[in-house]
RNA sequence: GGCGACGUACCCAAGUGGCUAAGGGGGAGGUCUGCAAAACCUUUAUUCAGCGGUUCGAAUCCGCUCGUCGCCUCCA
């Protein structure tokens, strides 16, 4: 609310309540969602592993006016358009490893609350009826604007929208919204209509987390006049704080603009997992800030790619290295990589505590991996040796898994890797001719094993020669 | 027009008062290797859009200028 980071402490110690604004259900999603949600899943996430109990809410709103429009062009009801695309919703946000909210509620489940809510207003002054819509009057709201620094003299000045003569201030919004024929409704005591969209997340908020509760999210556009509605109705409704920490995601853009599905700009998550590896995506949302608009293009992405491919080959080797070393003590220099696994963690948790860094951590994360590499380079062996790079990797994964990536084997990377680059071959014809060109190594034919390897590498495919064998991998970038 | 945010190397990006300005990608050179790949090492910003100011000290605070973007209408 200030504008500025703040020191975080819950309304009830040890216990967090969230409400993150989901989806209206009228169309796929695109990548702009997918960052919202894989961002507050990381806060989630985090709050979590820090020993908090959290409960998240996520609405879904299924009725609204673009809703109705998609059911007219598609002929169908608008239940039915809600129920495919809240589905569409699901599947994505599963493959991009977000989890599912504690309590999803419709807004359309809880027609009877707003009602309530809004009587309540009315009653308390704050909103009036006409003609069977129901208005929130704003001026009667000392704080509006509080939450996106607006002035309401300055808004009313620089107003676009069409002047509704039936309302007492262009600034005042709808609270119900009266059906037109043929169109869905509800009972009220106004006469049939439906809720206009600000109030489902008061009423459904208040019913799920109470009056007050610790964070609110959303992207940044909903901050005006989304939030700043939320507010005004429901402080004006329980004469209390109503959140306590605000938080929003900045956008994803486009040559630089905001992607947006009315600029057209806009990639769905369909269509980008169609060509990377969701852990990809779910990477490059986290190389950025939070707060800060990230860019999207393919070279970010086949850079996620190439951050990722080099944690797994790390893994590979670190695993190789765990089924093949020796028990003789054989000591390598270790003091950087013992220097760093004894701070790692305290430098993540202050990461993530500093409104939650996740840039930062992939430095560190990286930082390690290179102290991992050089120490494996010195080739040690023995039981130390073999502890410390045990520690590396399960600190690796205890991170991993709180941002729910570099959670896979290396073979799962790969694999799936070869599903989304389309590699036309598979993994046995693939050992098949690694056995050859073993064979033809064996006998230091080289041109001949360079031949394989050659055309292995035209198909997308990288060999490794090692001591005990050749491993592959799957060219990324 | 009002309000707000941002501008760090070739690219992405962290850093918001004080140790050598993280990390990834790319480039150059090297070690290793049958050759590769991977990995590692060295190198690639005496400088943080520009100009002033505050301070013992600023990328970091303040002011102005330039540039970019966002919100003010549905929007993640």
């Amino acid at each position: 609310m200030s504008g500025e980071k703040e020191d975080f402490v819950s309304l009830v110690p040890g216990k967090v309540n969230m409400y993150v604004c989901g989806i209206t259900a009228y169309d796929v999603c695109h990548l702009g969602h997918a960052r919202s949600a894989v961002v507050f899943d990381i806060i989630k996430r985090y709050l979590r592993y820090r020993g908090y109990e959290v409960t998240h809410t996520r609405n879904i709103t299924d009725i609204d006016d673009k809703i109705i429009a998609r059911a007219a062009k598609e002929n169908i009801s608008t239940e039915a358009v809600a129920k495919k695309y809240t589905a569409e919703y699901y599947r994505d946000m599963e493959l991009l490893g977000v989890g599912r909210a504690d309590i999803e509620p419709n807004a359309t489940d809880h027609i009877k609350e707003m009602v309530h809510t809004i009587e309540v207003l009315i009653d308390k002054g704050y909103a009036y009826p006409v003609d069977g819509d129901v208005y929130f009057e704003v001026g009667k709201f000392c704080d509006y604007g509080k939450l996106s620094k607006k002035n309401p003299l300055d808004l009313l000045s620089g107003a676009r929208v069409d002047v509704d003569e039936r309302k007492k201030s262009p600034l005042d919004f709808a609270l119900w919204k009266s059906s037109k024929p043929g169109e869905p409704s509800w009972e009220s005591p106004w006469g049939k209509g439906r809720p206009g969209w600000h109030i489902e997340c008061t009423a459904m908020s208040s019913k799920y987390l109470g009056e007050s509760f610790d964070i609110h999210g959303g992207g940044a556009d909903l901050i005006f006049p989304h939030h700043e509605n939320e507010i005004a109705q429901s402080e004006a409704y329980s004469g209390k704080r109503f959140v306590k920490y605000w938080v929003h995601n900045g956008f994803i853009t486009v040559d630089k603009e905001k992607m947006s599905k009315s600029l057209g700009n806009f990639f769905t998550i369909k269509d980008i997992l169609d060509k990377y590896e969701p852990e990809v995506v779910r990477y490059f949302l986290l190389s950025a800030h939070y707060r800060s608009p990230i860019e999207f293009s393919d070279v970010q992405l086949n850079e996620a790619e190439l951050s990722i491919d080099r944690y797994y080959t790390t893994v590979m080797r670190t695993n190789d290295y765990l089924e093949t070393a020796g028990d003789k003590e054989k000591a390598a220099p270790s003091t950087e990589l013992e220097g760093l696994l004894a701070s790692f963690k305290d430098k993540f948790h202050n990461a993530m505590n500093d409104d939650f860094n996740t840039a930062l951590v992939l430095g560190f994360i990286f930082e390690l991996i290179r102290e991992v590499n050089k120490f494996l380079d010195a080739k040690p062996s023995g039981q130390k040796a073999k502890m410390l790079v045990i520690q590396a990797r399960d600190l690796l994964a205890e991170v991993g898994g709180v941002l729910n990536i570099f959670n896979k084997t290396p073979k799962e990377w790969y694999s799936s890797l070869m599903k989304v680059k389309k590699i036309d071959l598979s993994e046995s014809d693939l050992q098949e001719r690694i056995n050859a060109r073993q064979a033809a190594r064996e006998n230091k034919d080289w041109a001949a094993a360079d031949n394989i390897r050659n055309e292995l590498l035209a198909k997308g495919i990288i060999l490794e020669d090692k001591k005990d064998g050749t491993a592959w991998k799957i060219k990324v970038g």
